[in-house]
DNA sequence: GGTCAGGCTGCACTCGATTGCAGTGAGCGG
DNA sequence: CCGCTCACTGCAATCGAGTGCAGCCTGACC
């Protein structure tokens, strides 16, 4: 024999097939005699029986599976998130499904789509896509659904995200505080909130510092690269020569940085200071290892999970959006100007 | 009403649900007129008709999912290889389940019996730990896998591994080249199996290329760590201060080399050469950028996708054995001695 | 002693798709 | 004109678990 069936722990048991399924089921155990429970689960434990998730779902019309949408499983910003997801997800009898969207909206719409065939009961996104009448569509049906890295605007979905601001502020602090005053910014693209949200952080940061605020000092980059961070302090480089420290989109962008610096002779920190954002794996190999924010991924991760499941508990409950705390990791690539 | 069902696209196309069913599966296409079977596939479209996988998966046994038993995710070797394997999958209906280790016994144990809970049809194992009773045990259920990065010793399971012993071999026809003769080895844990087939390589490759084959140039790390690699380098050094270079069982362990370079004040590469093991994200941008041997991870995944949905398709093929080849990535932590 | 309540248990149907078997009807040959 | 074959379609059972409803039995109360 195969794994054993309901029906094979009831005739062990001695009893009905419903009685066996109630006594297996806490939620209806109650239901039945406690001597007889405890008879049935004992039996069910002996002959190791599981119960078969996909009778159960065609039943139940429920999964225990939650889709995770993620660009791409290779860039190191994700899997701790899937980590923290994951670590809340299995406790609970959930599994996540992961995807790969590749930001492609072609690609993302598919993927989505295969996740609700596979009856997923809920999704945590995190694409960093801006509009996207996709979301709203999903809204409007009431699947459960948790932003994570990004807020939607609009559309009333819970949401986790970093305190891009705050980050942003303590980036700017530190560098004014080391006695920086004509700073740059390297700005992620202004088609992703966080790009957006970065940007208009730092504005707000050296306006209210009394710093130079020159239009000239903020660059936007074309992508989240290397590359594109490159280009972009090139043409900063090109614009204001004075600049005496960058806060970096990303850490990609920041990496892109330290291109530059090597190309152009640039000694890094002691001519010119650099911020990341994320604090990737392995900056602290750099060198100089990076300065950076670090965000607290497996916390996003596990708090994210956590809000899904309550969605999917309580489908109607307000949508609560939660900003997390990041924190300013000083390393090398921040000195006084020289 | 909700996602439609067979009834509703038989109801629609004025037939039995038996029919459509026969008409919407390729397979049994044949089956049915070829007007009606087109009639119901437009009809299927109109609606947006997805088949409940749960249902069908009853009937049917079969899950279209299979699991993926990695150490942990946040380790930047497994998100490509994961990526190379969903891409193969995806195309063929099917979908991953990730679940961690974290390389414990304990753990793996559950975790393997929750995805068989789950119904998946076979298991991608890349799980580093050696000698494994549970894996004989699933081999004897008749249970499809594949192991990724690890061979099976004595076991009849296909494998996908890059070739371990070429790698070295060419570290060390790259180190020998430079004009190394005392070359050191800072083995992998000897519990694990990559550990020992590159230090059985290494040994080799410096006994056919007659350069210092002192057994007190291998030293075996406790852990794949950079700890644990500082830890073994500081012997190394302690025991033989000539050696002019080191190959590191992997690049954690090489990153934990740096650490000591700095603790000691010793020029790299100039004063000691390093080569590392997997070509990890950003080791381009250390100072010095390590040079390492470079892991085909998305085709590895590819790889061992395609031999599982191929295992599953013909449960009692030959276990087949793939070595793939890798290349060596010279950077800048090796140079001649001095 | 009779009646009623309530605790347990069993029956039977349901979820949605698949599939062996039976049945219908058309077409063709004798 | 009859009978047989073959192509197609419908019927009904099945997968494994969950659940409304009915019925049994016991115990309590009048």
């Amino acid at each position: 024999m195969q794994t054993p069936t309901l029906r094979d722990v009831a005739d062990a048991a001695g009893v009905h097939p419903a009685t066996a399924s109630r006594a297996l089921n806490p939620a209806t155990r109650g239901l039945v005699n406690a001597e007889t429970a405890r008879r049935v689960m004992k039996v069910a434990e002996g002959l190791g029986y599981r119960p078969n998730p996909m009778a159960r779902g065609l039943k139940t019309a429920k999964s225990a599976t939650v889709g995770l949408v993620i660009p791409d499983l290779t860039n190191p910003l994700f899997p701790p998130i899937v980590r923290g997801i994951e670590d809340v997800l299995e406790p609970a009898g959930y599994s996540g499904l992961i995807v790969n969207t590749d930001n492609d909206p072609q690609r993302e719409q598919a993927q989505i789509e295969l996740l609700r065939s596979r009856q997923v009961e809920g999704l945590i996104v995190a694409t960093a896509l801006l509009d996207h009448p996709l979301m709203a569509q999903l809204q409007r049906e009431g699947v459960p659904m948790v932003m994570v890295n990004r807020r939607p605007d609009g559309l009333d979905i819970p949401s986790i995200t970093p305190d891009d601001a705050a980050g942003i502020e303590m980036a700017v602090a530190h560098l004014a505080d080391l006695g920086h005053r004509r700073i740059g910014h390297l700005a992620g693209p202004a088609s992703t909130s966080t790009g957006v949200a970065r940007r208009r952080a730092f504005r707000n940061a050296v306006r209210d510092r009394d710093l130079d605020v020159d239009p000239a000092l903020v660059v936007t980059c074309e992508h989240w690269t290397e590359e594109s961070g490159a280009a972009a302090l090139r043409r900063l480089l090109d614009a204001r020569p004075d600049v005496t420290a960058v806060v970096a989109g990303n850490d990609l962008i920041a990496l892109g940085c330290y291109d530059v610096f090597s190309e152009r002779g640039i000694d890094c920190p002691r001519e010119m200071s650099v911020v990341g954002f994320n604090d990737m794996p392995f900056l602290d190999k750099l060198a100089p290892p990076l300065t950076t924010l670090a965000i607290p991924h497996q916390q996003i991760g596990a708090e994210a999970a956590r809000m899904l499941l309550d969605a999917i508990a309580e489908p109607d409950r307000a949508a609560r959006s939660v900003l997390l705390p990041l924190s300013l990791v000083v390393r090398g690539s921040t000195a006084p100007p020289a």
